[in-house]
DNA sequence: TTCCGGCGAT
DNA sequence: ATCGCCGGAA
């Protein structure tokens, strides 16, 4: 251990243990009830974690519940087609159709590469299609109690209110790494995102939701609620986003189509040789090709349909 | 506009 | 190493 270097963690407060038992307590003694916290099944946590990779908590409930029905188990999901996942994910809004090739892709690595039970460390579990070191942290932690500190949005808000920890990946991960009690991964993890979600969100609700931290918090000592940055994205409206979920959506509706057919349910401004016709289009669809989402047919005229 | 983590391009 | 893309509801 060097001296020169700056510690992340020498901005908490001394006496760790209070802190850690006061978030616990509060997490222990009221928290959000989802199907997800109520399994240690890697398969479902693993599905949840990915579902909430970009959709808020309540949307993602239905959703779940829908796929863990229909493909209850990983040998389940790795058998079935893929056309038949994304058209699933598609259909239930659950975003970047991309997630659910991994899902399906991952289930395969399940069934093939671990003989169908999940790897149980966080390095394990990020050689899965679409898994990285958030995700892996979380199956490890909620299925097998056995993650490191989680480092999310969530966590990095809480920890720049609270601590002053400065906005910088190297620093959060240091000080969410000292806070939490070893081997707790399971529960502090849940309470953290906790805190970040019902009481220290971008608009605190420190009294409300009665904050275990307060007597800690610098921003609540301060008054001084700013978050680190987030990068804006740009406008979804109008964009090649909103027209690349298009395809998938009402690719899922059929079992193939024809360009000339496609063009149409995908911008009434469609017009074969006009700005936005076959190239455009065309485009598109070999992107998706190469996301390996949907599958061309150029024998003839070019038709395009879900990948299986 | 805001929200999100993984990936691929650079 | 860093950065832009990816979906679509709220």
């Amino acid at each position: 251990m060097s001296t020169s270097e700056p510690s992340a963690d020498g901005s908490l407060p001394e006496d760790t243990e209070a802190v850690r038992r006061a978030l616990v307590a509060w997490y222990e003694a009221d928290h959000r009830a989802y199907p997800w916290r109520e399994t240690t099944d890697p398969y479902a946590i693993w599905v949840s974690e990915v579902m909430s990779q970009q959709t808020q908590l309540d949307r993602v409930v239905r959703a779940f519940e829908g796929f863990v029905e229909r493909w209850p188990d990983v040998e389940a999901l790795a058998a079935a087609d893929r056309s038949e996942v994304v058209g699933f994910w598609s259909s239930h809004s659950l975003g970047y159709n991309n997630r659910a090739r991994y899902l399906h892709e991952a289930a395969g690595q399940v069934v093939e590469e671990f003989d169908g039970s999940f790897p149980e460390t966080p390095a394990e579990l990020q050689e899965l299609q679409g898994v990285g070191p958030y995700t892996a942290n979380a199956v490890a932690s909620f299925a097998f109690n056995n993650g490191d500190a989680v480092v999310d949005t969530n966590v990095k808000r809480v920890l720049y209110r609270a601590f002053s920890v400065p906005d910088d990946d190297t620093a959060f991960e240091e000080a969410a790494e000292a806070l939490m009690p070893d081997g707790e991964s399971r529960v502090w993890n849940n309470a953290v995102m906790e805190l970040g979600g019902v009481a220290c969100e971008k608009t605190p609700a420190c009294d409300t939701a009665e904050c275990p931290w307060r007597e800690w918090c610098d921003a609540y000592a301060t008054g001084d609620f700013s978050a680190p940055d987030v990068p804006t994205q740009s406008a979804f409206e109008g964009s090649r986003r909103q027209f690349r979920g298009r395809v998938v959506r009402v690719l899922g509706e059929y079992d193939s189509l024809p360009l000339s057919e496609l063009g149409p349910r995908i911008r009434v401004d469609y017009t074969p040789d006009g700005e936005h016709g076959r190239e455009w289009l065309s485009d598109l669809l070999s992107d998706l090709a190469d996301d390996g989402l949907v599958a061309l047919d150029t024998d003839g005229e070019t038709t395009a349909r879900l990948r299986q």
